[in-house]
DNA sequence: AAGTGTGTGGAAAGATTTTTACAAACGACA
DNA sequence: TGTCGTTTGTAAAAATCTTTCCACACACTT
C-alpha cells in the first residue's frame, strides 16, 4: 500500500466483491452520498440504506472495524481531515490524486468541454432534429468516420432498439452508393464528422441532400464542412490534453438525442425494447448448458 | 433544522456573556479546536475542556439545543456542508433551455454520474492497469458486450494508434476460442461488461485468467461479476432518467486510460501517430480527383 | 423433493451515552 | 460568622445505541 491509512471508501471497493447483495447495497448507499450516509447512528445508516442493523454490524465488520463505533470514528476524521488540510478544492469531483494527476487533468478538461458543449445546444433545434429522428415515415440512416465509427455504432444499437427502419452505413465507403441509391424525401442522414473531416462524408452528404433527405451533423467546435449544407448542427468541445481528441461530450450529446427519440414515442419504444429483450433472453436460455 | 443559519460557533459568540465560569471554559475550549473538539461522546468532549459532563449538558442547553445528540447533529451538517460546498456550480453548465428540458436533467444526471467515478476511481490502481495496457511484451485483447461493443471499438481504434500487438476481440463469441488459444502470461484482456452482464464474457474472463492473462474489466457500479475474478477493476456510474444505461462516465474513463497509456511511452506512441497520417494522407490523395 | 449452507432481519441482551437528581463547594451579603 | 443563592461535579437513572443470538427464507445440491 503506498499510502498507510486508507479510506473507508477504498477499504468498502477493496472488499466489495466479498461482500453480500444487501451488504453491496448498503456499500453502495454508502458510496453514493458519501461519507454522509456513514455518519449517523447504526440505525438510521440501515435505514436510509434499506437493510437491516445486523447488515451494517457485519460488513462493518469485515471491512476490518473492531465494532461501528470504530468505523463511526474513521469516517469522522476522515470528513475532518478533508475539512483542515488544504485538500479542500475540489475534494468532491476528483478523486484523491495528485493535482497534477492525469485524473485530474482530464476530469478539468473533459467538464469544461461539456459545460461549452451543452451551452451551444440550441434547445429548440435539438428538439426538431430529435423529431426528425423519431420520424419513422421516412428511414434513418447513420455514418460516422474512421474514429466516430464507433459512436455511428452505438448510435445505431440504440436507434434500432427503439424504432424500426435503422441502417447503419458501413464506414466502408465503397458500399455508400447502394445506399444512396435507395434514399428519398422524408429520409434522415444522421452524420459524425470530428476533425480530420473526410472528404466521402462530405460527398456524402451532398449526395443525400441533392434527394431532399434531412442532415444532422454531429461535429466539433470548429464544425466540419458538412455543416454548412447540413439541416441540423451540432457542435461538441472535444479538446483535451492529449494528442487526439475527446469523444466524451459527443457521448453525451448522442445519448441526449436517443433519449429525446425515445420519449417522443414512448409506447412504441417500450414495446420494442420488451420485445427485444424477450429475444434476448430466449437465446440465453438456448446457450445454457 | 431547528437552527436555520446560525452556526454553532455564532451561537456561542452571540451567548458568551451568559455563559458561567465552568461553561466559558468549554466554550474556550471548542471555540480554540473547532470543530473538531465538539465531535465526539459528551463525555470526551467535557474530559478535553476539564470541565463535567453535565456542564456540556447545560450549556449545550444554553445555546438552544434540545440536548447534546442535536447539537452534535448540527455540528456535523456544518461540517459536511463544508466538504461538499462547491458542488452547486452546475448553474453555468445549463443551457438557457427549460429546466425541466431533457437536456437540463440529462446534463445533471451525467454530471453526477462522472463526478461519481472519479471519485471512486483508485488511482494507484488506474497506474497500474494503465501499465499493463502500455506492455508491449504481452498482447492487448480488447472485448465489449452487446452495448459496449462500440466502447471496445473506440478503444480499438486508439490503443491500435499508439501500440502495437492489439486485438479486437468481436461480439460475436463463436470466434473467442481461437483467440484463448494464443493467450499466455504476460497479455492483457481489457473486458467491458455494464449490466445486463453477459454469462459469454464471464466465460472468457475465466478462462484468460487461467492462462495468467492479467484481467481488466471496466463495469458499472453494481460491479459484474467479473469484477471478483479480475485484477483491475473500474466502476463506472450510468443510471440516466432512462430505460438504458449512460455509457459517458464509460467513454471517460476509457479516454483517461488511453491518454495514461499514451503518455506512458509517449515518443513511441508520436512515431506511430505521425506515421498513421503519413498513410492515411496518403490513401486520400491516392482518391482525390 | 428433502437437505445443507448461507444470508437476512427481528428481537433481546449488553454496552454506552445522555440526562437527571442531588449534595457539596464557593462566594456574596448581612 | 451564618445564611442564601448559585455553580459545579458525582452518581444513579433513563434513554439510546450496538451487538449478539436465533429463526426464517432462499438458493443450490444430492
Amino acid at each position: 500500500m503506498s499510502e498507510p491509512k486508507t479510506t473507508v471508501r477504498e477499504l468498502i471497493r477493496e472488499k466489495y466483491a466479498t461482500l453480500t447483495a444487501s451488504e453491496k447495497k448498503l456499500a453502495n448507499a454508502l458510496l453514493e452520498n458519501y461519507p454522509a450516509a456513514g455518519i449517523a447512528s447504526i440505525t438510521v445508516v440501515a435505514q436510509n440504506a434499506d437493510v437491516s442493523t445486523p447488515t451494517v454490524a457485519r460488513m462493518v465488520g469485515k471491512l476490518g472495524f473492531k465494532g461501528f463505533p470504530q468505523f463511526h470514528q474513521s469516517l469522522l476524521s476522515e470528513l475532518q481531515a478533508k475539512v483542515q488540510g488544504p485538500t479542500q478544492r475540489r475534494a468532491n469531483w476528483a478523486t484523491e490524486a495528485p493535482e497534477s494527476h492525469l485524473l485530474n487533468r482530464f476530469s478539468q478538461a473533459i467538464t469544461r468541454n461539456l459545460s461549452q458543449t451543452l451551452s451551444n445546444v440550441d434547445h429548440d433545434k435539438f428538439d426538431k432534429a430529435a423529431g426528425c429522428l423519431a420520424d419513422t415515415n421516412g428511414r434513418l440512416y447513420i455514418v460516422g468516420g474512421r474514429i466516430t465509427r464507433a459512436l455511428a455504432e452505438y448510435a445505431f444499437t440504440h436507434f434500432q432498439a427503439i424504432r424500426e427502419r435503422v441502417t447503419h452505413m458501413t464506414s466502408s465507403s465503397a458500399t455508400w452508393p447502394h445506399y444512396v441509391l435507395d434514399m428519398v424525401t422524408g429520409d434522415t442522414l444522421l452524420m459524425f464528422d470530428i476533425r480530420r473531416y473526410e472528404t466521402n462524408l462530405l460527398r456524402l452528404a451532398e449526395l443525400a441532400k441533392e434527394r431532399g433527405v434531412t442532415v444532422i451533423v454531429v461535429t466539433d467546435q470548429w464544425a466540419s464542412p458538412i455543416a454548412s449544407i447540413a439541416d441540423y448542427t451540432f457542435n461538441c468541445w472535444v479538446e483535451i490534453p492529449s494528442a487526439w481528441d475527446s469523444n466524451v461530450s459527443t457521448m453525451m450529446l448522442l445519448e441526449t438525442l436517443i433519449a429525446a427519440v425515445q420519449e417522443e414515442n414512448w409506447p412504441r419504444a417500450k414495446d420494442r425494447y420488451e420485445r427485444l429483450d424477450e429475444i434476448f433472453e430466449a437465446a440465453r436460455l438456448f446457450r445454457k448448458p
